[in-house]
DNA sequence: CCGGATCCAACACGATACTG
DNA sequence: CAGTATCGTGTTGGATCCGG
């Protein structure tokens, strides 16, 4: 997991007014859009996210709720979202066993901008996949 | 944040269109999440749009405000973000021959649940390394 | 200055089989 | 039911050289 992408002086100055919308502070050392982004960017995490956003899931009932999902790749995004502390992970001792994922409080403080980002994308899929015809077309040319 | 934000019915309302459109199909171009998302996700779009959303660039600016990426991926992002019609390429012929690149109407449109969510990631990186750390620890035992 | 073309290592992901 | 283990592969992305 490498990743010594710095926040430049260009990109800081772009981040400036998000920062005091929030009123956090700047860590130049890492690249914290980077470290969070590359993470919820992939294949399944944001899928999952909003699934557990919805109600606590167990494990059988996620691999139904997204059923083109591998278990080896429910089982490791789980982790990994586990390992972020996004989800927490509770074992029910019966048989049997039963284990439940719930988003903890700082996934669920997630679940805004994420939805807000997921609502720009369904938005404007139809306007998007038009672009990639134009410009696939233009590019015929 | 200080505030631990909940799900809002609006929210709630949101996802259940997302969990129709992943769960009825298979076919992933049909899924507006996965479509877009797995582009904004990929390593590099995200940062281009950060910087791009504080003004025009050039190839060369571009690649100073994000001295880690390779010659060969900011041609390859910058095309790709041309072709969803989030970015517009302006080309002056003189010598040398210089290129800008500017946000599209659409690309900016898509700035505000961006930056939303870097924002998220932003106040949030501090706590997602802990977690990481604790997650790590704990797995020793 | 801007970008294309090629080669290649790393890894994310899927399919399958097995366990407690 | 809820995972783990192993293998094979398509894709990602970095390095490098070349061209207009």
């Amino acid at each position: 997991m490498k990743e010594p992408t710095h926040i430049t002086p260009d990109l800081l100055a772009a981040m400036q007014g998000v920062m005091q919308s929030v009123g956090g502070k700047v860590d130049s050392s890492k690249c914290p859009v980077r470290d969070v982004m590359d993470h919820i960017g992939d294949k399944w995490s944001s899928l999952l996210m909003v699934a557990l956003g919805s109600k606590p899931h167990r494990f059988g009932e996620l691999k139904r709720a997204v059923p083109d999902i591998s278990q080896r790749m429910l089982t490791q995004t789980l982790r990994d979202l586990q390992a972020d502390g996004l989800v927490s992970r509770h074992v029910f001792p019966t048989v049997p066993p039963s284990v439940e994922y719930r988003l903890t409080p700082m996934g669920e403080s997630m679940m805004p901008p994420l939805m807000g980002l997921m609502a720009w994308a369904a938005a404007h899929h139809a306007q998007i996949k038009q672009a990639r015809l134009d410009f696939a077309e233009q590019a015929a040319a």
